[in-house]
DNA sequence: CGTCATCTTGATTACGCTCAAGCTCCGTGG
DNA sequence: CCACGGAGCTTGAGCGTAATCAAGATGACG
């Protein structure tokens, strides 16, 4: 089985995913900052954005949290191991979620279809964990910030980047205080790597320096 | 469908993997500090420890390397991600280890039981790194020290956990140097925390504050 | 235009890193 | 069995990066 075969067959799952999701899944809004699921719930739904942007977070007894990731329309998440939600998600702005139970999928897409779709989904999380340990296992701040930005500007197809999260999102997500993170945006746009257009969006000057800072 | 019948199928499933890694799989050895896999391999084997220890990592350009998780007899490793590994795998001791094709495995269990029981190694491996995204990200250099023993003792059942890992691998899952990781073992043993048997043997003595530390 | 949340900048502190020395454990050979 | 040697570990001193504390600046929204 070749790999160009395999990955096509990675993406017909994607698809076939949206395209149940789209014909069969309640469509909800949640406003800013509402939660979409608790910590703890069983995961009985799948999810996807369709408009907006989600968080996942945790957060320790003592408050210090953790943000585990963002997620963008077309962007499928709930998944986070097992049958019961590791992390809440919240909605980063208004937004609209594509809301399916598990059942309901199952019984559209067959136990098969069913199990490889969602084991296709739980590969991607597994990738953007690893990659997340990575950032905040090695990485100095400058490095997590950077890293952050090109992970960004990567979905993006556009040139100028939006960014829909706080400097706090920011900074939960890659283990540092807003201070921090504020710093090096200056230092970053100082030093002519990226430029800003308001606070939430920049686009990408120096793509080598950019590489290298995220490796 | 209750938790309890989930999980019960899940234990199942993970048990049925282990059995036919037993009856089919190849057993082999390799010594300390040998590589079982390489990064940007394709992932075409599923491994399962039988004897010693293994460890995951990936490393930068520079140098600077982060272990992704160590694996210990029974466990099942080299799922990281897809189908090409992103991690590479180092024996952390001399060990014996299960080595299965995964088309095999996919001929004896047939298609769907295949994916079920992928799935949920998957699942496995993301929980694992999600909590060491919380360890790495929120934590203090000694609850991360403690965490890390909390998590080596919880799969332990023996009173006496012992520690196959160097200090320096220790530092590399998370995210310290040596020389604070031996601090905080020092700092941990003196405030009775834990008391250490050599180096590489420990148990637990304050289960409160230990807990406490670990969250 | 005023108010409040968010963000930036500055000054200071502290936690963990670096560099350096010494110690312990363990394998090896005399 | 002990002496030697080397890797791995511990400890100490000093430093640097990011956290904390504290003001301001900017932007969003009524």
């Amino acid at each position: 089985m070749s790999l160009a075969f395999r990955s096509r067959a990675h993406d017909d799952d994607v698809q076939d995913l949206r395209d149940v999701m789209t014909r069969m899944a309640v469509r909800m809004t949640f406003a800013k900052g509402e939660e979409i699921y608790g910590q703890d719930e069983d995961a009985d739904f799948v999810y996807c954005v369709t408009r907006g942007a989600v968080r996942t977070a945790r957060v320790m007894s003592d408050g210090r949290r953790q943000v585990g990731g963002f997620y963008y329309p077309y962007e499928v998440f709930g998944l986070d191991a097992g049958h019961v939600h590791r992390f809440f998600a919240e909605a980063l702005s208004d937004c609209e979620i594509l809301v399916l139970k598990r059942s309901a999928l199952r019984a559209d897409l067959g136990q098969a279809q069913f199990e490889r779709v969602l084991w296709a989904a739980t590969q991607r999380e597994l990738a953007r964990a690893q990659d997340h340990v990575m950032i905040l296992g090695r990485k100095s701040a400058c490095e997590k910030v950077a890293s952050f930005l090109a992970e960004l500007a990567g979905r993006s197809d556009a040139k100028s980047v939006e960014m829909p999260m706080s400097r706090q999102d920011m900074a939960d997500y890659l283990g540092l205080t807003i201070e921090t993170v504020s710093r090096m945006l200056t230092q970053l746009q100082k030093s002519a790597v990226v430029e800003f257009a308001g606070l939430r969006s920049f686009r990408i000057c120096n793509t080598d320096a950019m590489a290298r800072l995220a490796e």
